[in-house]
Order: C-alpha cells, then structure tokens, then sequence
DNA sequence: CCCGATTAGTGCACCCGGTCAACGAACCGA
DNA sequence: TCGGTTCGTTGACCGGGTGCACTAATCGGG
C-alpha cells in the first residue's frame, strides 16, 4: 500500500485503510468538511483529524478556501484533494487509431494525442504506446500509472488481453509488456467498463450506488454497477448486450443474427440501412442523421428502429440489474436527439409492469472519452486495489 | 451485533466482525480446520483461535470428530456450527397459499406447514401467519427470525412490502406487523431472491462469489449474486425477466406482449398452449408433460419452444451480468428434461460470440423450496446486517 | 456587547481486535 | 528415535480507531 504515495512525495506516507477511504470520499464527492466525512464514513471526529493530518502535510489533501454555508455554529473548513498531485495516461486502442490523454487525480485532461495505429503487431502498438507515453509525460512529473483499455475481455485484476477480436489479441500479456518499457504501473480494462469507472467517479454515476452506462457507436456496449462495485464478470465479459435481439425479422449483423441490437443502433448498421435502402453508397453517418432531422422519410424511420432497439436494450438491463440510473453514452449518443420519441416509447413498453421505467440520462461524448477512462481505470486501480 | 448470539444463550457472546465471519464461512463451507478458515479469510493463526474458543463455549461450533486426511503434519482439527443452536421460519405466501418451514441454522426443513390463505385482507393474512409460527415453534427453544417472502417488490433492508400485485397490496408494513404479532424479529424479501439467498449459502453457488438463478413455474424470475452479494436493484426491483421478448410473433401474455418469456415458458401459458391447440381445457400442465415425453408433437412443439425461450433467458442473464453459473430452478424445472436440446441450443446461440456459454445447473425443486428461501434470507438478514 | 447555543476541529488517554514470535502438540517417514 | 511438517495455543505487543474533554468559530438574542 504503501508505493501509491510515497512516489515523488517529499514526506512518504503510510496508508491505512480509513486513510484511503476518506481520500476516496473527497476525490470523489468534491470539497467535503472533515465533519462530512466522518459521518459519511462513520467514522469519529478525531479519526479524520489523525487521518487527514498527514495527507495534508504531504500534499494530497488542500483546506479549500472555505465559502461560508451561512449556518450556525463553527463554519466548516472544506477539504479537497489537490488533483494536480499525481498525472495518469489513458489510452484507447481500436482497430486502427491510438487514443491517448494525460490527466490529473480528478481525470481533467491535460493533454491528448491520437495516431494511427501503424499495425496490430505487438511489437510496433508496444512501441507505440511507449512512444505515446513518454509524449505525454511531462519530465520533473513522473506517472502514477498508464492504463490502456480496448474492445475486448481483460480486467485490471490481470495484465493479459484474454481476446481482442478487432486487434486479432489473445492471451497477450500487454500490460506486463508496456509495464517494462514505461516502467509505470499499467493496467489494462475492457474499454465499456473503463468509460463506466469514469462515470462512475467523476460523471452521472456520482451518488449512486448502482447504475448502468450503456454506449452507442461502433457497437453497443454496457457497463454495470452495483453496489458500488463496478461488475467484471469472468474474465471481464460483462454488459455484452450487443447482439440482443430486438425482434426476429430485422436487418442482418455481421454475426447473422436477425434484428440484434447492434444491426439496428450501431452507426455502421444505421449508415449502411439508409445507404442501401437509397441506392447511396457514399452517405456518412452524419448525413444520414443530417437527413433525419430534416424529416427525410427513410432516414427517420431507420433512426427510430435504432431508438426503440437501444429503448429496449435500456429496458433490458435495467429489468434484469435494476439501477438507479442509466447513464447514455457513445461516440454517436448525439442521435438521441432524433430519435428520444421512439426510444422512451421502447423503454416504457418493455420495462416490467412492477416498476416505473429507469431514469435516464444522456451523456454528451468527446472523442477523446474512451482514453480518459482509461486513465480512471488506472487511478481506480492504484487507489482501491493496491 | 449482541443480540444475535446472546439470546438463548448460558454464556453471552459479544460478536465481532472477525467473529461473525469466521462463523459465516463455517456455516457454508462446512467443516474446516481453524487453519484453512484462518487461510479463506485472510486472518493470523492466532486469531482464529481467539475468535472460536467463545464460539465454542457457548455452543455455537463443535469440534467435529476428524477423520483423518492421511497428510503429513499434525491433523486439523475441523470445526462446524451447531445447526440445531438456532431456528427459523421461512414463509411463503402465494395468491391463495401459505407454505411455512422450520429450519436449522444450515437451513435443514425440520417441519413444515402448508395451508389455504383465507383471504388477502391483512389482519386475517397477519393472523394467519401467527398461528403457523406458533405452530412450528418448539416450546422451549424461541426461534432466532422470521422470513417471509412473496412475489412482489420487498427487501430485507424495509420491513414494507412496496407491491405485491398477486395479493393486492401496496406499501404494507407487513414485518412489523408479524414481528408484533409473534415477538420474533422479521424480515420481508422477495421469493426469487430469497431463493437465490439459499442457493448462495446451502445450494449450488457455494463456492461461486457470482451466479444468477432463473426460475420457471407460475413464472419466469431471476436473482442474480455478484461480487458475493445478492444484487437488490431500487426498491428490490431486479431479475425481472418475466416479459423478457423472445420474439415479437409469439404467443400473447396477460400483460398484452407478444411472444415474451412468460408467454412462452410459464406453466400456465405452456398448458394453455396446448390445451387450446388441441381443444381439450381440462389437460393439466402434468398431462402436457407427459405427452411432451410420449412424443406428442404439438405438445413437444410447446415444450421445445419454451427451452428456447428459456435458454434465451439465460444467455441474455449471463450476457449482461457475467456469472460464472446458472442455476436452473422453480415449481416446473423438471421439464427441462424434454426440452434440453432446445434450451442449449438457444443458450448458444443467444450467448454472445466472444464468450462461451455459462455453464448451467439444473436444480430440482421440492414445494416447500420457497418457504425455505425465506427462512434462508432470515437467517442471512440477522447474521450479515445485525 | 456579551452570553449561551451550536457546530467544527484537536489532543490525548485508552481500548481492543488483531499480529508476531515462540512454543507445544500431533502426526509422518526414515 | 528423530527430524520434518503442519496445527493450534499462549502472551506480549502494536496500532488504528474511539471517547472525552477541550478549544475554535460563528449565530441569535437579551
């Protein structure tokens, strides 16, 4: 426990379990005062005085210049965490490009870099990696750790990429590779997951303790949490809500399945039904939502499939894990807009007649999102599991 | 935490965490030395003696007699709890039924209860409910807790049922009542989770830290245990799979869907099925059975269709929550003996292609299982949260 | 303007649940 | 019989957390 803060700390500090708790409790839920804490965490007054002393002393820790609440009694002195502390690197793989950010302890991002990937060789993405890290470092500031996710199964619990079928990996053991050429704690997670930790501290997932976080672009993906706990199951193959079908007389997927969720929601699936079904071979995605929102007959119908299909899927997950919350994300979440109608009359219809439909909420996307939750594996990681 | 073990006691224990769970791990895992407990859970040699010598003196543990392993080194010496050293009774209430079991603390059915509800009017059901505990209640030995469970949303965390549309209520605080009534703490679950609690601890997800169990009969449910915990969405609302669609040109449900799992896979809707296809009302699901068996091929048909949707079930429960098994149970698992084929084939095909299938576990199910799941979620309600 | 009321934070003695280290116990095989 | 090995116990000790008494800082009211 002791390696997560002593690195570049001037006053090494040793770690207790409350310690860690309670820096977790402040990175996460923003300025707290200690009295805050301690009833969060139930813990007594005293224990935050003895905990929070040496993390201030070594600079973890800052008293916040305190606005006052306007209550009675002794104002409260709010404490942060001074998230320029420590920097991680997030990076995404996906079949031909790099993603890759720097960001701070609360995943702002500092810096970003995206490339193409030259090949699926490991030796040349290792290279890569390492080429794109030691960009992204800043010299007098080492890394606290790199964290590297994909479309694919692999859990931070186990540095080896179990299957990668858009890089063509199996049993590669990628983070002990890139480990030895940063010299950095790397870890690696499945790309869906690693957006949910993100949400999951530093997004719409904040305050709750159990949410689902289900993302539209390439493909359709879900990550899941409960009971705070971000679910892996074996060997990280969780959430794979992808293929699960909507109907059975639908467009065709790459797997032939028959209306899956992804023939109906993904962009390729929408671009190329709309495409086809005009004879236009060259639209684009955006086109195709361009034409949507103007009313084009076609077009709108296809994007309405796609918002039941993805209405469904909502349903789906929240029936069967029962979040708070779900959360709605994606390279193309912006086409909610053309279709929320058709989407809120899926999640209606299909979730159970016990319950009211989930609450949902749209998540705008940056392309550079995927390498920052990354980064928050990364930080996870090191803070929960080490 | 005093409470629990005190009662009853010659010799007051005061409980510690350590405690607690040294006494939860021999409880599921059965007879182990203090050597391997001490390994599961982390804890010092010393320790464990510490923590079981109270365990001991009051009763709660025995040293069983050891046979010998044949090992080199001296013999362990394994411990397990006293099953009779606590009792419990589990409560199942159905629309028209009350099924009631005394168990052990390993949850053996000691005596067992089952009799007509008079009618769904409270204070006659709490009546009702008071007479079977003191029916089943040995005079001399109180009993520890007292579990009820029911379709409908209930948690052990809320002594109010939210909703129980079979019997009519809605935010009824039925365990106070009950606990009022009988001078015995009580706790309210759902029956699915309830069952899936008993499963975790004394059936086949011993062993397993996540597993889902599906349940076919009346109707199609689902508990899910991840990451060791029983999952309980908002207000006890998860594993509903019931309207799960399956396709959208199948068979109506009550509810109006087309061709959704209960539609397909209930025993009511597989009777109805064929007795309406053959024009004779009066088969009982039994009959159908029996004909599927025999070959019938209407009534094959109906079955075949409902492993598949059974099977789909399944795969779209692994899919998204990653188990490491399932457990197949409930009043009419049995006729998973005439629709196997059907039910793997499904399950492949509906498992997404970057997995393979979960292993699945047929589980056959006595009537008074229900009631036992409720005695199970007592027990764990006062061992875990007390 | 002072004085209780109220809430926040600190210092210090203490407690108690665990570990550590040493040892005794009970088996094996040579 | 004796070393090897694993199990279990004992007692000293350690350290994280609590309890309690205290100080700090603000408010509203007489």
């Amino acid at each position: 426990m002791v390696p997560v803060f002593s690195q570049s700390a001037s006053v090494p500090v040793r770690l207790t379990d409350a310690m860690r708790s309670v820096f977790v409790e402040l990175l996460v839920h923003g300025p707290l005062s200690r009295a805050e804490v301690a009833r969060r965490l139930a813990l007594s007054p005293s224990a935050l005085t003895k905990v929070t002393k040496p993390l201030i002393e070594a600079g973890y820790l800052l008293e916040a210049a305190g606005e006052s609440p306007a209550t009675v009694g002794r104002p409260s002195q709010p404490l942060r965490v001074d998230a320029s502390r420590m920097a991680f690197v997030g990076i995404k793989l996906t079949e031909d490009e790099l993603f890759a950010v720097r960001t701070d302890l609360r995943a702002t991002i500092q810096k970003e870099v995206a490339r193409p990937l030259a090949g699926h060789e490991i030796d040349d993405v290792r290279g890569q990696i390492a080429d794109v890290v030691g960009e992204l470092t800043v010299p007098g500031r080492p890394l606290s750790a790199v964290g590297i996710s994909l479309a694919g199964t692999a859990t931070p619990s186990d540095p080896v990429v179990h299957t990668a079928p858009f890089l063509g990996w199996s049993q590669l053991p990628l983070a002990e590779m890139v480990e030895e050429a940063v010299s950095v704690p790397t870890v690696l997670d499945n790309d869906v997951r690693a957006l949910t930790a993100a949400q999951q501290w530093f997004g719409e997932g904040v305050g709750h303790s159990s949410f689902a976080l289900v993302t539209v672009g390439a493909g359709i993906g879900c990550g899941v949490v409960v009971g705070d706990r971000l679910v892996s199951g074996r060997s990280g193959a969780t959430g794979l809500v992808g293929h699960l079908q909507i109907d059975d007389r639908g467009p065709l997927c790459e797997r032939g399945h028959r209306g899956c969720a992804r023939a109906y929601a993904s962009s390729p699936a929408i671009r190329r039904s709309i495409a086809a079904a005009l004879d236009q071979p060259d639209l684009t995605f955006d086109d195709c939502l361009a034409m949507a929102a103007g009313g084009h007959p076609v077009a709108r119908r296809v994007f309405d499939d796609a918002g039941a299909a993805l209405g469904q899927v909502v349903a789906t997950v929240a029936n069967i894990t029962g979040p708070e919350l779900v959360v709605l994300s994606g390279e193309t979440v912006h086409m909610y807009n053309v279709c929320a109608e058709a989407f809120q009359a899926a999640l209606i219809r299909h979730t159970h007649w016990t319950t009211t439909p989930v609450r949902v909420v749209v998540k705008p996307f940056a392309f550079n999102e995927w390498a920052r939750g990354a980064a928050v594996a990364a930080l996870q990681h090191l803070l929960l599991h080490r």
